[in-house]
RNA sequence: GCGGCUAUAGUUCAGUGGCAGAACGCCGCUCUGUGGCAGCGGAUGUCGUGGGUUCGACCCCCACUAGCCGCCCCA
């Protein structure tokens, strides 16, 4: 941009142009990271595969309704932690006339006003007269006026004299400007051609409400669905809670006949869980099991929850006094020190469960001991979204994230597609938060003396003089080809600098000086051994590949 | 949303009410086809932004912004 046609006026301090910046709580992958990411991402796709699952991609954003209904409005997430935008039109006078015009009836006054915006209209719909004020507040002395020009124009006012206002005030109101004549303000149907619109803070709600749209559960055949993808909640920055973050998550669900609700699925979840992360080389994962029963169970389970609470409440600090009046279950969460006595003598969901939950939650438990799978059983674990029933866990890690120490979680969401307006369709999912996984690796490579950085390139290229630039790039197009990773340098750079920029980049150099030009015969040198030998250039790219060493793992 | 700590070179960080510093990195030279070591030389900053106190502020005070950590909550 050029910025001197105009110069700005000179004061005597110029304000520095405020540098632009990642917005708050988001950030950026730079190559240095992103191979640990893609390594990441590779290895839950191609686990994910082998259990069946297909791949679902949903927009990253919905209508805020999906999550109202979906995750709960009282949830923290929906009341006060998403990116929420009105996408409807901008609401203003111009429009407003615009709208009644196109509506309906044909407009009896329209005074303009200087300034564009109208003074007052009436006119005939659905049997009432309906005046329209654009602009200043409506008195009785207004509308006298506007029923005068009314009966002038040999119309007669209406038995009844209901006035409907489009106002710009937000709160619809009414009003008796005289005995004769009530005024109803109406400002929402205003903006009925907008809709407020949510970037998504979790995906299983899309995921269910993709399902019921396209009919999965029509195909009779169970659905096995992962995501990966960026959620978006305004939350305060913290380590590894960023507010654009990336989950790797997938749902089990479909027909009831399709065995959507076995016992089996919620095991089989768990144990996929389990072998991804070892795959991935998480050491020390546990996993938090718990069952909060049906919903019929956690409405029974709850009011013993009050009830139990209701004699210590004033025990408890201010936080858990609040949650015990508004979500019994949040108590459970809590981890406030002085309180943990009195929560763990609270009544055990697990004592609650009607028999069907109970023999659920029992199947699960045998399936993953005959897996092998260790898990501890947390009667405090009730997971903060409203859709979960039954089997809810949680992965949990003891390095790298601090007390934000939940890898990952979900949980069985047996109602959500009826919530949703769907048909039954049992199901149970999970999350995992990649920022805090890859957190986990690193600090972990860290605590182990290993290295997360990208491998190496095979060779880097050094043309000793300009002249050899056109025959380094032909090899190394040559290399590439042959599916080898090289850089080339340049001819202008002094052989000392080819050497140190090689050896950062690359397990080898090429050097390519007039010889090795004339002959076809390159000069490679191994920078691990110090060694040196000289390769026809028909091959190099054999000698190159078989001197290659192992791709390092990202985690050991 | 609340609380604590922090903000100085590309990076990690010292620093003192009175000339802006170190290490690493970067560039050059010693050394024109053989680097990593060593020596010598060099560049780099509106000291986060805005205001205030002061003869004078990177330093003290206030506000803002951002980051980190914790709370809330969550993955």
């Amino acid at each position: 941009m050029t910025e001197s046609k105009n110069p700005a006026p000179k004061s005597p301090k110029t304000p520095a142009r405020p540098t632009l910046k990642a917005v708050r709580g988001t950030r950026d992958l730079l190559p240095d990271q992103t191979p640990l990411w893609n390594h990441v991402e590779a290895t839950a796709r191609a686990l994910f595969a082998r259990y069946g699952f297909g791949e679902i991609r949903t927009p990253i954003f919905e209508t805020t309704e999906l999550f109202a209904r979906g995750v709960g409005e009282e949830t923290d997430i929906v009341s006060k932690e998403m990116f929420t935008w009105d996408d409807g039109e901008r609401f203003d006078k111009a429009m407003l006339y615009d709208w009644w015009t196109r509506s309906s009836g044909r407009i009896s006054s329209a005074k303009q006003q200087s300034d564009g915006t109208f003074d007052a209209e009436v006119r005939y719909r659905s049997g009432t007269y309906e005046l329209v004020a654009f602009h200043g507040r409506l008195d009785v002395e207004t509308i006298r006026k506007v029923q005068e020009s009314q009966r002038h124009l040999g119309h007669n006012p209406p038995a009844k004299k209901r006035i409907v206002v489009a106002s710009s005030v937000p709160n619809k109101q009414e009003e008796h400007p005289g005995p004769d004549l009530v005024v109803e303000y109406a400002f929402g149907e205003f903006n009925r051609s907008s809709q407020s619109l949510t970037l998504r803070p979790e995906s299983t709600a899309g995921v269910v409400r993709a399902y019921i749209e396209h009919q999965l559960g029509n195909t009779g055949n169970l659905q096995k669905l992962y995501y990966i993808g960026p959620q978006f909640r305004r939350e305060r920055p913290q380590r590894g809670r960023y507010r654009q973050f990336w989950q790797i998550g997938a749902e089990v669900i479909g027909p009831q006949s399709s065995g959507a609700e076995s016992p089996l699925r919620d095991a089989e979840i768990l144990e996929m869980l389990a072998s991804l992360l070892t795959e991935l080389g998480i050491r020390d994962w546990r996993l938090e099991l718990n069952s909060v029963g049906s919903s019929e169970d956690r409405v029974r389970y709850n009011a013993a929850l009050r009830q139990a609470l209701q004699p210590i409440k004033h025990q408890l600090c201010p936080d858990n006094q609040r949650r015990a009046d508004t979500n019994p279950l949040r108590v459970l969460d809590s981890k406030d020190e002085a309180d943990q006595d009195l929560i763990n003598a609270l009544p055990k969901i697990a004592d609650y469960l009607g028999p069907e939950s109970k023999a659920h939650f029992d199947q699960v438990l045998a399936a993953l001991d005959a897996c092998g799978i260790p898990y501890h059983l947390n009667p405090r674990l009730v997971r903060g979204l409203d859709y979960y029933t039954r089997t809810t866990f949680e992965f949990t890690v003891t390095t790298g994230l601090g007390t934000q120490n939940a890898l990952l979680g979900g949980g069985r969401y047996d109602g959500l597609s009826e919530m949703l307006g769907g048909p039954r369709a049992p199901g149970i999912g999970f999350a995992i938060g990649e920022d805090r996984l890859i957190l986990t690796l690193q600090a972990q490579a860290e605590a182990d003396n290993t290295s997360t950085a990208p491998p190496k390139l095979d060779a880097y290229i050094a043309p000793l003089a300009p002249a050899q630039n056109p025959a380094a790039l032909a090899l190394a197009r040559e290399l590439r080809t042959a599916g080898l990773k090289v850089e080339v340098g340049d001819g202008a750079f002094k052989l000392r600098k080819s050497f140190d920029i090689a050896d950062t980049l690359a397990r080898h150099i090429i050097l390519l000086g007039e010889d090795e030009v004339a002959t076809n015969i390159a000069t490679v040198k191994t920078f691990a051994t110090g060694e040196q030998v000289k390769i026809p250039r028909a091959k190099l790219a054999e000698a190159l590949t078989g001197i290659r060493s192992q791709p390092p793992n990202f985690v050991q």
